[in-house]
DNA sequence: CTGAAAGCGCTTACAG
DNA sequence: CTGAAAGCGCTTACAG
């Protein structure tokens, strides 16, 4: 990093000059033009770049919150991360935390390169979420500046809260079940985090243990378009399927299409129950509305935030982990029966 | 802000001490478990939080990156701004620019309270997207200390990049138009900024002068229960309706049960087109498939970050502003006429 | 028109 | 077991 007093040594000039033509006080302290200019120039040429740190600590005007760093994946689990805003503003207001919340996205599997140690020092508290296994293998094996909380991630070394993975995945086999359905179809998207595969086992496994077929599983890409095709696909491969569990909201409402190409009305024969994990809202109102196991995402920010928080003012409290339960909505996709 | 050195004189030791102490560093500089704990009582007490700023510039490390605070709103508009991450994220990847992304959410017209000084030194540059009126207004009115870009917002004063409003609004009532349509409508949500009335205002004045009705303008909420609802409502009022334009992807999404709840099929008497502003694909596979005025958010934003990267390096390059261009997409629910 | 010097709050090598 | 001192990179009051 090229620095003030290096661009003084070159353009023969003290640091002090440096400071103020690069801060636009030129005029008020009537530096000559021709030295602004070469110290603008070869300021350029450097590559110069304030630093943050120094700027920041001189100016100072002090801090007056906590700034939590938010480690979050951009790609199509973004619909889920803005109902995890909503819940750590809620947070935030309700029990007035002095937060500040910055977001930094990072690929899958690669939070390692993300997470540099001038980034951590840079805040009170590290939130991780979206983390794959090898993010969390890595997390697993490192040790951090700061408290660092994951969300809806097992881990024994690190805070936690998480989501009841287990019933996320018995109750719609429970449903089918006490509905009289024998042929259960699973379509889903590739697993990006343990959790997954514990909700679509427990699935299969309630299937099981209630004496239905083992669930037909169809893998596809988590657009809605791909939702579409693969029930399409499923139903001429399986016509006799009479159940199927959406692994996240989007593909069942892509697939919304291929019933009504199909002449398929619901209540019928076929019932369906999503995961739902977005910030939609169409669940409510498209054709057929959408029977969902509803996700508390909102809540497991919240309680993220406040975990956050008593870390933050005690160190060495020990780590915690938090189950939040999960609410099923019944609605025109798989009517409740009475 | 409580410092070290308060913190020292309060326990009669020295900031050396304290700091090895808040640093977990007692056991391995032996000191006194007894010392350890009075100055650990003392911090929580005092509510010591650690400069960040003075941290980083000591562990230094050194910054290699251009660190970009981006303000956005996390409301609905939160489905836009995923696209615009895309962009962002794109324009990184393929100039190979060192940046590091960093996101505020603020309030709508509070985005005076978010930029505080301490945070705005703390980046290379700021981006401010979702601007209201009184957020501009506060803008034009203020100095800051880094380079600062608007997203879709003009200004005298800021570089921006915006999209074309105008063609926005136009473009569906041509559409409209040269199909012989006669009684328009607009479906929409409370206005957010000016660039929502210039769509609107143009939408209008291109029926008036291709010989339409005035449209009819229903308002709703930004859900897509109310897109339903108010689409619903629209059809009972002025069954002679004969073409919609959907301000919001979303409220389109919702209208379609009001639709198919009416037995009203596409392709027939009725079209409508949507402005696709959102990040969802559900567009292409409902039932009918959505025709769209498509928002090129990405590209916008690939350009904010472009524009941002020279201004960093000449902050005395002047304003720039560029318009990008939309493009039409022909679906079911508005079909191409050939 | 320009510079020497102090100091922001912290960490750490060094000395005892 | 503990402390005095240097220094990270910058800004700014003060002096000339």
């Amino acid at each position: 990093m090229v620095t003030i007093k290096e661009i003084a040594r070159e353009a023969n000039v003290s640091p002090t000059t440096v400071s103020l033509i690069l801060n636009n006080k030129s005029k008020e302290r009537k530096i000559s033009a021709q030295t602004e200019q070469r110290v603008l120039q070869i300021a350029e040429r450097m590559g110069y770049l304030p630093n943050l740190q120094a700027v920041s600590l001189k100016k100072g005007g002090g801090q007056f919150s906590y700034r939590i760093l938010v480690f979050w994946v951009a790609d199509t689990r973004a619909q889920t991360m803005l109902r995890f805003f909503r819940g750590i503003e809620a947070a935030i207001e309700e029990d007035g935390l002095p937060f500040e919340i910055l977001l930094q996205p990072y690929k899958p599997g690669a939070l390692q390169s993300a997470m540099k140690e001038a980034l951590l020092l840079s805040c009170h508290g590290v939130l991780v979420c979206n983390a794959a296994e090898a993010d969390l293998e890595y997390l697993e094996a490192s040790r951090f500046p700061r408290p660092l909380i994951l969300y809806n991630r097992y881990s024994k070394k690190y805070s936690s809260v998480v989501m009841d993975d287990r019933s996320i995945g018995s109750i719609p086999g429970e449903i089918f079940a006490s509905h009289g359905k024998k042929h259960p179809a699973v379509i889903t998207t590739l697993p990006t985090f343990s959790g997954m595969s514990i909700r679509r086992n427990l699935f299969a496994y309630t299937c099981r243990s209630r004496g239905m077929e083992e669930p037909v599983v169809y893998c596809c890409k988590a657009t809605g378009r791909s939702g579409y095709e693969t029930t399409r696909q499923l139903l001429e491969d399986h016509p006799e399927t009479d159940c199927i569990l959406y692994m996240r909201e989007g593909l069942a409402l892509g697939s919304l299409r291929a019933f009504s190409e199909q002449g398929i009305s619901f209540p019928g024969k076929l019932e369906f129950i999503a995961i739902a994990d977005s910030a939609l809202d169409f669940s409510e109102v498209c054709t057929p509305t959408l029977s969902v196991v509803h996700l508390p995402l909102e809540a497991v920010a919240s309680e993220c935030t406040r975990l956050m928080h008593r870390q933050i003012h005690a160190a060495g409290c020990g780590i915690a982990s938090k189950v939040m339960p999960v609410t099923y909505i019944s609605r025109e996709s798989c009517p409740d029966m009475r």
